[in-house]
RNA sequence: GUCCCGUUCGUCUAGAGGCCCAGGACACUGCCCUUUCACGGCGGCGACAGGGGUUCGAAUCCCCUACGGGACGCCA
């Protein structure tokens, strides 16, 4: 049975890098026909918060990554994980250490000053416990193997090794008897029996040691996919100054979470040239094969553009809703009447837009009052001139059927006889109904704005 | 500092020894379509990090160098 989890901590918002490790678990489970499980890595109760927790679990609803079961809180299985680590004390495969904070910082001190890596020495690894300090509460330390190498078969990175004299004994229980990360992930991997772990590349290297405690404890280690991080434009690990980089703020940003999913993934796996693709076909193609072993960058541009092909895909009636919901945000209410309008036009609207918030701006002017707020480019279209010509046209147009093939006529006809191009007509027109120079198409916008509409907007600015 | 990993157009990638004087996408750019802006169509620019091998033949296999990233906590 394969099963896979995504485990991040609520220490924060949920991290754009985070989404697609569990996007790609996710994938993997569907692909694979298993199951995908979501944990929440909560032990660091200092850290973690109720509102991260919920942005987690609201992030992945968003994305659309749902459970195959009820989040595990891994605060909740402290007991178990002190339990395997007094098993691993029995059987003389761990430790108790005395060693104190300012020991450990001495020795941490030394190592790097002599140009050694900075590890634990092991000087109560084998020493008679009757010697212990009175009143220090001990840590408990893996007995880790001290010869020989441990290596790591990584479906994404290949078979990793490295020597188990460049490991120290790693600390499995705190002094207090809280379990630390490391310990505490394997034992909830093994208990959940997750069969591959996806994860983080930054995680490589942790996972000797992991590995280490699986060995320990005769438990069967699960497969591990370790994929690359995501960078900044500049290489660097992804962070605020890069732009965004929670979930929430590209959902206020305006994407959609179909197109992030979609960008996400192609952020690292590639199949052939498929570019665009539906989530069916992300699980009919996904594999692990196809993830790259070298951190990507991540590109706003790409990001934006694959937003503006779901943009164009997406439902008029959704959008629609989207659009009024964002302009109530900024203070503009849109009335059902306004809201037909916006739904009426939202073909042509989708398709000059890449994002919710330039989709919102677009369609402000068939919701705002009458005197309309107009850009400086469109206030210069709206010369005197112009004006006396669209003083002219509004007979014209009050006489015309309000629909789009019509209207395109009157005005074709209303040029012909001005001795006018289209163009020269349109455009002014547009900054009259509009506030501004770009719209969908002058007839489709005439349509949705109705009769009605569309006159008390020449209206307020015919000569 | 020590260990681990990586390196194809500016970016994401295709490429599993001859199909590659390297393909697609975004970005940039020329033209077309056109009532604006988009969309769309047709072009252009643009890469195998460097050096050694192996081979009849290497982007693909091996080694070295350079550069980049990650991990080294009683954080997760």
């Amino acid at each position: 049975m394969i099963r896979t989890r995504f485990a991040p901590s609520p220490t924060g918002l949920l991290h754009i890098g985070n989404a697609r490790t569990g996007l790609f678990n996710f994938l993997f489970a569907r692909h694979t026909g298993g199951e995908f499980l979501l944990r929440i890595e909560d032990t660091d109760k200092a850290r973690g918060t109720e509102e991260a927790v919920q942005a987690i679990l609201d992030g992945m609803a968003w994305l659309g990554l749902t459970p195959d079961a009820p989040a595990v809180y891994q605060s909740t299985r402290a007991a178990r994980h002190a339990e395997v680590a007094h098993q691993l004390l029995a059987a003389g495969q761990a430790y108790r250490c005395y060693a104190s904070a300012e020991e450990l910082r001495i020795i941490r001190e030394a190592a790097i000053a002599e140009h050694r890596p900075p590890r634990y020495d092991g000087r109560w690894r084998d020493r008679n416990p009757a010697e212990a300090p009175a009143g220090v509460p001990p840590v408990i330390r893996l007995k880790a193997p001290a010869a020989g190498e441990t290596v790591v078969e990584d479906l994404v990175q290949g078979s990793v090794r490295v020597n188990n004299a460049e490991l120290d004994d790693m600390i499995i229980l705190r002094s207090d008897g809280t379990p630390t990360y490391l310990h505490a992930v394997v034992v909830d991997d093994h208990d959940m029996a997750i069969s591959h772990v996806i994860r983080g590349d930054d995680h490589l290297t942790n996972t000797f040691r992991q590995v280490q405690i699986y060995q320990a404890m005769g438990w069967a280690p699960p497969r591990f996919a370790h994929i690359p991080l995501i960078h900044g434009a500049d290489g660097a690990k992804l962070s605020k100054r890069h732009g965004a980089v929670s979930l929430l703020e590209f959902r206020e940003q305006g994407f959609l979470p179909e197109a992030l999913c979609n960008y996400l993934l192609r952020l690292g796996w590639g199949h052939g040239d498929a570019d665009v693709l539906g989530r069916d076909e992300q699980i009919a193609l996904f594999t692990l094969e196809g993830v790259g072993r070298a951190a990507s960058r991540m590109d706003y541009a790409k990001l934006t553009h694959m937003n503006g092909v779901y943009l164009r895909a997406a439902d008029d009636a959704q959008l629609t809703a989207e659009v009024v919901a964002r302009l109530a945000q900024s203070g503009v209410v849109a009335n059902s009447a306004a809201e037909a309008r916006i739904l009426a036009l939202m073909p042509g609207l989708k398709e000059r837009a890449k994002t919710l918030v330039e989709l919102t701006e677009a369609a402000a002017f068939l919701a705002r009052a009458v005197p309309l707020p107009f850009t400086a480019k469109a206030e210069a279209v709206l010369d005197g001139e112009a004006r006396v010509m669209l003083g002219r046209l509004a007979p014209a147009l009050a006489a015309t059927d309000f629909s789009a093939a019509a209207l395109d006529a009157a005005l074709r006809c209303f040029a012909e006889a001005e001795g006018l191009k289209l163009g020269q007509v349109a455009q002014p027109l547009r900054a009259a109904l509009t506030g501004s120079t770009v719209s969908p198409g002058i007839d489709a916008t005439l349509a949705a704005l109705g009769r009605e509409g569309s006159l008390a907007r020449l209206a307020a600015v015919a000569a």
